[in-house]
DNA sequence: CTCGCCCACTCGTCTAGATACCTAAAGGAG
DNA sequence: CTCCTTTAGGTATCTAGACGAGTGGGCGAG
């Protein structure tokens, strides 16, 4: 129950308008940007700051709520709040499908993870024949029932991706790709040697707030958004062959994108 | 005060591991979702809850916080708690800024959200020159000093964007591209007729909780993240001939790319 | 020295209020 | 009829305290 150094924090103002808990949480977010509090650094206990602004022990716990939601602290039972590190991030960039990349025979996640020194896993693999969501049908041009493949990517230990692919049955049944190991390459690999020569990819992002289940999947702390990316193969013949799911922990990922200009 | 109507929520699971407030969180979500409660509609008040669950006001404002984080609810001082209605998404293709959608004269923002049926709106312009950060500095060659375009972008009275696009002075000083309107097609267009032939862009995305200052300038609901677009316009000399950062709310916007397979 | 236990510290959950302030609708004054 | 006041029903903020439970260090037993 040290007091807190003096200078760290200031006092609060009474004769202001905005709320004392927002006033904790301002002053304490202003710390943090100036660097007074750094990265995986503990912040005063709940206990020092109800000293400190002679405050209730809930008005400091909403205080924290509010920089939990903004992302830039997390709890940890029975150790103390911290300022969230930023982890690694991962960058994708829009030619991580080219063919060249296929080449090599490990998966791009793996290729590229290693690349960057982390240490990649796969897990939570699932291939099975489902019936197609309204949205994948659509996507996939009204087919009925889909092979789907779910699977988790891990860097270092730590989720930040899952995924689904969905595959029309009369492309993919009976074939490598309706194995758990596709076989090096991947999916679109084997795509182009059963001849769906691929032409494009098309992507859609959105961002949004995870669900429950995914805050489990991902081990998403508060205030870690998700990006969601939908993307579509079509093979040169101007067919969806395949449409892929994926919500990545926003947090880990920055995505990069080439535009022609004409 | 009337009692809730019976069977919309079920009861609490006293022997569950799950803390109180996070049970009543989830029946609330799940009645949500399945739409029991519809967009707009006003949840059951906290008075209500706490007679229904008998448990203290503190634990019903608990699991709202949680729904609220989630982006699936807000409150409205002393009106109710109202599930989030889904605004209009805004949808960005890869070719929004091909050549041939400058040759209109407006805006691309104008043109696309009157083909929409929305009513558009730019305000907040700023054209100044500063001091260019370290990062714009580095997209942009290791320029100084920099001419600075901001600018917010409205639909239907509803902010959705905020846009800085940094220039090297030597390019833009002097030009319309310095003026509050640029004139028809925009800057690019602008750029283009300087002799800066347009070749390609680069974009970056990342999604995040927004800062406070980004939370009053987009009118962002709790749990909401934006998304933060960084794109840069390299000429047929692949010079960096702007930066443009922008700041979207992630519930109003799709991004849509397309990939070539090759 | 090592292992196990205890205790201090810390966050998590919950209660039971009090006061403030906002919104909307009803009702009365003009 | 119009406008203001009242009032009921909402959320916002804050207090004071209780108990639960995870963490980690110190200390004593062996």
């Amino acid at each position: 129950m040290s007091p807190l150094p003096s200078g760290l924090l200031g006092d609060l103002d009474p004769t202001s308008d905005r709320a004392v808990f927002r006033q904790i949480a301002d002053q304490l977010r202003e710390a943090i940007d100036r660097g007074r509090f750094r990265e995986g650094e503990k912040l005063p206990s709940e206990a020092d700051l109800v000293d400190h602004f002679g405050v209730s022990r809930m008005t400091v716990r909403n205080a924290f709520s509010i920089l939990q939601g903004e992302g830039l602290v997390h709890a940890e039972h029975g150790r103390g709040v911290f300022v969230r590190p930023r982890p690694p991030v991962r960058r994708l960039a829009s030619d991580r499908f080219a063919r060249r990349h296929r080449e090599q025979g490990k998966s791009a996640f793996i290729v590229e993870a290693d690349a960057a020194g982390s240490h990649p896993t796969v897990d939570s693999l699932e291939v099975k024949e489902e019936k197609a969501s309204q949205d994948i049908s659509t996507r996939l041009g009204s087919v009925r029932r889909v092979l789907a493949r779910r699977r988790r990517y891990l860097l270092d230990g730590r989720p930040v991706e899952f995924a689904t692919s969905y595959l029309p049955l009369d492309i993919a049944r009976g074939t490598p790709i309706a194995e758990p190991n596709p076989g090096p390459g991947g999916i679109y690999a084997r795509l182009e040697e059963l001849g769906h020569h691929l032409d494009h990819f098309e992507e859609e992002i959105r961002a949004r707030m995870p669900s429950p289940a995914e805050v489990k999947t991902l081990h998403l702390a508060a205030g870690v958004p998700v990006i969601h990316l939908i993307r579509t193969a079509f093979d040169t013949g101007g067919r969806a062959v395949e449409v892929c799911d994926t919500v990545m922990a926003a947090d880990a990922y920055v995505l990069s994108y080439q535009l022609p200009a004409t």
